[in-house]
DNA sequence: CAAATGGTGACAGAATTTGGCACTACTTCG
DNA sequence: CGAAGTAGTGCCAAATTCTGTCACCATTTG
């Protein structure tokens, strides 16, 4: 009870948090607006929203003010933030997206995306941001080619991403079933070694032990993946054609942008 | 001084905050821990950490724990969260992007990238969530076709999404230089209407008053784009093709996710 | 100059957080 | 079974932080 019920008392009455949420809002609404009309409408002391207008400003938020007879306060709309809690698949799943979309040529905004991806990022814990660079590493995109069949990538299995991460962050064997072009299914348990984009279509390259060689796998014909721990797994060198290029290699500024 | 250096100090020293992430820290470094392992590591009484793990259950994290000689706490990995702090046109760049992608058929996690923008979609300030949705409102998707020139995208200016942004909801007309694919240049200014993606080529769909007609732009084609004040402005049907349908109705999950 | 406005410093009282203690419930080991 | 180790709860006083009040400064506008 005193846990749970002092949280939620704090949330529903003015908290801090609360109080400097309203203050945004009503610069938002009202666009500008002087110190003494928001303390009166969020109901604390001027010394208290002037406070406030100082742990804001601390925290991004860009609050213009003019002094003397007619000023006020005013909030940058740029500067508008959203705090977001972003589980780490989720995270996984929008920079993989995004990529994908650079990959295939049509991404405008990509500025404006990858700075917020970048933030994402950096909010990360710092042992998940070198899980990241690590699964980036094996990331590779390759030329759109105008002769492919565009249509022919069909749904993956949403266990992938998971298997994915834990395959190739732990270091374990990935197991699952395939069914090739000629409609034939095998199950399979290979080392992952990296993606491959060649949009539209989404491949998995492997080793494979009991084949000795690498075997590349379309993610939609992949079903009930599964990490398998293993004690063998190493990094192998992956015979790429020569118009594939690694994505920490087409867009470095994500790696530079924190330490590993 | 006093505003500015205590935050400092909190941020340096220890705040709720600041101990509870070097609890989830340690919990995700050692896998397993005990309670009073915690208390000792994070510098506080067993009561406190008791009552931290408690609010960091509150907020989503998923802890699992044992009684008994033996036990402990266990921080679920798939759990793990990150705060990240966008702005504004971070946002809508992010959103568009993955409408953009899932357009283009080649999205995978599209369900896992999906829950993360609703997150980040419910962190925003309400205004801007109506805003958000008169905004995917204007989105339409066209069908891809393989016979279209898949090259032909070039890069958009960056300032196109601010433009866009502030005409499409403040009503305002947007004045750009456009150049043809004869490369012809002209000013336009024009009522935005839509936009559209037949993919991998983004369009403008703007009403024309001084041709009197609706008119489409590839947006790599617009240079200087500026949202301009009017008093004119409306709405009107986009007289759109049978195979091309709007984003809000492809995938409408994204607004039930929300009141408006 | 007077009025309006943002901004700072200091301090006492209010509110919240923290620590300590006693206690319960459960599990494992001997 | 009993002892020990563990998570979890309730309560209260002490420690800490937050808030309001007041005095004051700097700047701008009329």
């Amino acid at each position: 009870m005193p846990n749970s019920v002092t949280i939620c008392n704090k949330a529903r009455e003015m908290n801090v948090r609360v109080r400097q949420d309203a203050i945004v809002r009503s610069l938002r609404r009202n666009g500008t607006s002087t110190v003494d009309a928001l303390a009166e409408e969020v109901g604390a002391s001027r010394r208290t929203v002037l406070r406030d207008i100082g742990a804001l400003r601390n925290e991004g938020y860009v609050i213009h003010s003019d002094v003397g007879r007619g000023g006020g306060l005013q909030l940058d709309p740029q500067s508008m933030q959203t705090r977001a809690k972003l589980s780490v698949p989720e995270v996984f799943a929008l920079l993989i997206s995004v990529a994908a979309m650079r990959a295939a040529g049509n991404l405008p905004f990509s500025e404006l995306a990858d700075a917020g991806l970048a933030k994402i990022e950096k909010a990360l814990p710092s042992d998940k941001v070198k899980d990241l660079c690590a699964f980036l590493e094996c990331l590779h995109i390759g030329q759109l080619s105008p002769l492919q069949n565009l249509s022919g990538m069909g749904k993956m299995d949403p266990d992938l991403l998971g298997a994915f991460e834990a395959a190739f962050l732990g270091r374990h064997f990935i197991r699952f079933d395939y069914r090739d072009a000629k409609e034939r299914k095998t199950e399979r348990q290979v080392e992952p070694q990296a993606m491959l984009i060649l949009p539209p279509l989404w491949y998995l390259v492997g080793w494979d032990p009991a084949r000795d060689d690498f075997r590349h796998f379309r993610m939609d014909r992949i079903s009930s993946p599964e990490a398998v721990l293993t004690t063998s797994f190493r990094r192998r060198h992956v015979p790429f054609e020569d118009d594939v290029c690694p994505y920490s290699e087409l867009h470095p500024e994500l790696r530079s942008s924190h330490s590993c």
